[in-house]
RNA sequence: GGGGCUGUGGGGUAGCCUGGUAGCCUUAGAGGUUUGGGACCUCUCGACCCCGGUUCAAAUCCGGGCAGCCCCA
């Protein structure tokens, strides 16, 4: 066995260092490319961009099933939209990237989020309650002058998202639409790329600025800490009011819109699928999100290469028929082995190999990536693949939800948070109050533990038995603590 | 927000303390030989983060900037 040199294969193991595995298996990975050098934000390279873009693809379709209308708005917005609605502007105002010197009388920041732009918007597409409901999203970059150190894909100062902005003729339904959101991210985010998350109605004082109410999903990262994966807000009527965008409800009467807002931030999500799914020797792509489903490897000398490579091209074609996106690397560079670590770096889920014993069989050898086993196919099976793959993202998905159901710890005792969540688990205890009067104790948490209140599950109601862990007044709460990115 | 560390060819590094010739591994390019788990040989290209200061002389010392990483809040 040779010796691995620096530069080939991964050097850190993911449980021994996580945070230098991941800074590591990114750019090795060619997911992104960290050289161009400004603080926040990143290049991404082909390979992550195609599974960005099939990520878009399910998000797409599911927002579409579910009633969405796809839209485009400017990158730009005016400072008078987006300083209407005055909480809005008093939580974003620090993060945001200002435009200076457009020679216009109009100031023009960088959008950190849309909601300026589409609730004016509705204002005019929505008369009656017969338009609605309105439901439009748009694929976006936005900006946002984060304070906090940024992180490649994790944190950055741009991100790639898709907001969802709805309108509703009632309080009822846009709280139909909230649950619907978090319906959507099970189905995709769970569901597809295998993240499991815990739906949680933010406090009081975490929610987006501007909202009524925020639930945002919590994932575990393989190092214990929490990051906030797509969140729904119930703005209510705050935004209409503030741009009077009104419509004729079913009493003939002028009445407010109820809007609601969620957001996937699709660059975010990839760095959950690469932290929850990978291993030591590089990235697992679901077999459903992956720009490669099947790579095939064919294995020859001078004599036969023109007979193995025709070969290879036919199980492609077999392959794209059965609609798995499949792809022939036929390097004659580089040797077989060379090509299995890269491959396997970048996360493929299948890989055939294909040479002179395979062909005399009829058959080939199938690498499946997570378990790392190889197994003889006839090529008339190789349908078959088909139906691996989507045991294939099963496996990915239930190792996720077994890592992530077995982090919650109940906790009766103040003195106990500190331990668990430093253990890289969430803590959930009784509190006073997810309202303003519970800030007191919510402080107390993050100073003297180092930790974050997260909410309430949105999807449970959980009732506290007991007293808040912290200040020991009667309980109206269970929260979960834990450590976030 | 506070503190610490770091920046040398595409990647990884030596040299920095004690100022004076930029060394090594790898990749890349050309040619040859090879191809069932990161082959080998020959040749070639390629670098001191930026701005300023000290000095006869700066990768090295000093100041500032930019960028990255880590820890704490």
């Amino acid at each position: 066995m040779k010796e691995t040199k620096s530069e080939e294969g991964l050097t850190v193991k993911k449980d021994e260092n996580f945070s230098d595995w991941f800074s590591e298996v990114i750019e090795k990975a060619e997911i992104v490319d960290l050289r161009l050098g400004i603080k926040g934000f990143i290049v991404i390279r082909p390979w992550g961009a195609q599974i960005i873009e099939n990520m878009f693809e399910h998000l797409e379709n599911e927002l579409q099933r579910k009633g969405h209308k796809p839209t485009f708005m400017p990158s730009v917005i005016p400072k008078e939209n987006l300083t209407k609605e005055s909480e809005h502007i008093k939580g974003f105002t620090p993060e945001v990237f200002w435009l200076k010197g457009i020679g216009e009388n109009q100031e023009l920041a960088l959008r950190p989020t849309s909601e300026t732009v589409y609730t004016p918007m509705f204002k005019l597409w929505v008369r009656s309650w017969r338009d609605l409901p309105l439901k439009l999203y748009q694929r976006a970059h936005v900006f946002r002058l984060d304070t906090k150190a940024t992180r490649p894909l994790i944190r950055g100062r741009e991100f790639i998202w898709i907001e969802c902005h709805d309108a509703f003729e009632s309080k009822e339904d846009a709280e139909k639409q909230v649950q619907e959101d978090i319906d959507t991210t099970e189905k995709v985010m769970h569901q597809i790329y295998g993240i499991p998350f815990f739906p949680m109605k933010r406090p009081e004082w975490d929610k987006f600025a501007g909202a009524e109410y925020t639930v945002g999903s919590d994932c575990f990262m393989p190092d214990g800490k929490l990051i906030q994966q797509p969140s729904t807000h119930l703005m209510g009527q705050k935004f209409s009011k503030a741009f009077s965008a009104k419509f004729k409800n079913r009493n003939e009467k002028e009445e407010y819109l109820w809007t609601t807002a969620y957001g996937p931030a699709v660059s975010r999500i990839l760095a959950s699928v690469i932290a929850t799914h990978g291993d030591d020797s590089g990235l697992i792509i679901p077999f459903s999100i992956s720009p490669v489903q099947t790579v095939i490897v064919p294995i020859f000398t001078a004599k036969n290469k023109n007979e193995i490579l025709k070969k290879a091209e036919e199980i492609k074609n077999i392959l794209e028929k059965k609609d798995i996106k499949s792809y022939v690397d036929a390097d004659p560079e580089k040797r077989p082995g060379e090509k299995y670590h890269v491959w396997e770096l970048k996360g493929v889920p299948f890989r055939i190999e294909l040479g002179e014993k395979e062909i005399k069989e009829n058959e080939i050898t199938l690498f499946t990536r997570d378990t790392k086993k190889k197994d003889k196919m006839k090529i008339s099976e190789l349908g078959e693949i088909k139906k691996l793959g989507e045991e294939f993202d099963k496996r990915l998905r239930e190792k996720a939800d077994k890592f992530s159901g077995g982090r919650i710890v109940d906790c009766n005792d103040r003195k106990n948070i500190k331990k668990i969540i430093e253990s890289g688990k969430m803590a959930r205890v009784n509190f006073c109050s997810t309202e303003k009067e519970g800030v007191k104790c919510a402080e107390i948490v993050e100073t003297e533990m180092g930790g974050d209140v997260r909410g309430t599950l949105a999807n449970k109601n959980e009732i506290p038995k007991g007293n808040c862990v912290i200040c020991g007044k009667t309980a109206s709460k269970v929260v979960y603590i834990g450590k976030s990115y």
